[in-house]
DNA sequence: ACTTGTGAAACGTTTCACAGCG
DNA sequence: CGCTGTGAAACGTTTCACAAGT
């Protein structure tokens, strides 16, 4: 099981990687690969380790096997479509971020309580009434939530998705969710954030132990 | 100097104690804001000593008291008022969202490169042309800035806010700013969390050293 | 000389465990 | 008792340093 630090920076690595596949690159050293991302070459190469993966001495690492191990693990049928579930301001922002941004995931349906915005398509995407959630979710398989809803809704709606199968959200609600410890809950805190960023900035550093 | 993982406690213990406060609360255990953040008793009690605060063993922590030196923290007049770049989707949620949600964080200021979306006012915020950016942050002292801007160009807005005295970012692009060492920068890639959440979903598990 | 791969050291953070106190 | 405050242990992550390959 990789570390939360270790998968950002294989889906950094990744881009990056995509970049140079792109411009024709086939083989990358750990310190160039290391120098795109901000770690140390050390940090690649111990990253790589944790993958299995080996490159060669003289040639270093292929783009083409790294990509393909990336894409192994990033790149599950179940992570890849993911539900929204509010079309709120951010919901919609999401919305047309995935659109114009076509990576691997991709938002495959949307849900909104207001009957005013659901059944009609979004910035490409449909969306459906809270209350076939359950329906829909379970229907597709969907493993994978965005949770843009308001933070008095957010543990009941977080609950419906647990229910209906869902195994990892990504939660906008400045609220802990309270769900089983078998689902992983990333809360993207905004205001938090900002808080935190102010905190360094007026103090004029970076925060301890940053490169 | 506090790590990023404490301020970001700090901030979250804050939305606590300010609940508790209004519901007439005025002393708290430490186990009882860990029960509410998810954290252990030791971690806040840890948490307060880092920060000079003592409490006493009868009552436990004085609200009032621990919500002072908090906002003495994170409060700094060169923090709450931000500016924002970028009004495109994403610029537009995040205005609605510091409008919706006002917190002591406020943006006071927001810019964009298309005639047409800037010299108005969106979601209560003064949308101002790129070109007077380095006048305006400079007289209103901004320290704080939100990047909303496409990835190609986050590079460069960057530099220009660094140049106008900007020392604490929120990044939006997927990029890696390349700023001094003396400027804060958080990026949040949601292409990339939006992945690791992929990968625990799957996996039907919580990341290794989760509570 | 340049790499990779990796044990071991260094560093940072969290938890344990308990002395001391009301 | 149950609480705080804290040294020390435990744990996790990153970096160092170097053997070995080409």
């Amino acid at each position: 099981m990789l570390s939360e630090k270790t998968v950002e920076r294989l889906s950094e690595y990744r881009r990056h990687l995509s970049d140079l596949q792109a411009r024709g690159v086939t083989h990358v050293f750990s310190n160039l690969l290391a120098a795109e991302t901000r770690v140390t070459a050390a940090q690649v190469r111990r990253d790589m380790m944790n993958l299995g993966l080996s490159g060669s001495t003289a040639t270093g690492y292929s783009v083409s096997d790294l990509l393909e191990h990336l894409a192994g693990l990033l790149d599950h049928p179940h992570s890849t479509r993911v539900a929204l579930i509010g079309t709120g301001n951010l919901g919609r922002a999401l919305l047309a971020f995935f659109r114009a941004r076509p990576g691997k995931a991709v938002i495959a349906m949307a849900f909104d309580s207001d009957p005013e915005k659901s059944n009609r398509v979004c910035c490409g995407c449909r969306v459906y009434p809270m209350d076939s959630l359950e329906a829909r979710i379970r229907e597709d398989e969907i493993r994978t939530a965005i949770l843009c809803v308001p933070e008095q809704d957010a543990n009941a709606v977080a609950q419906r998705l647990v229910n209906a199968g869902v195994t990892g959200i990504l939660n906008f609600a400045p609220t802990r969710l309270k769900v089983g410890d078998q689902v992983y809950v990333d809360t993207m805190d905004i205001s938090s954030v900002i808080e935190k960023v102010g905190y360094y900035a007026v103090r004029g550093t970076r925060a301890p132990g940053r490169k």
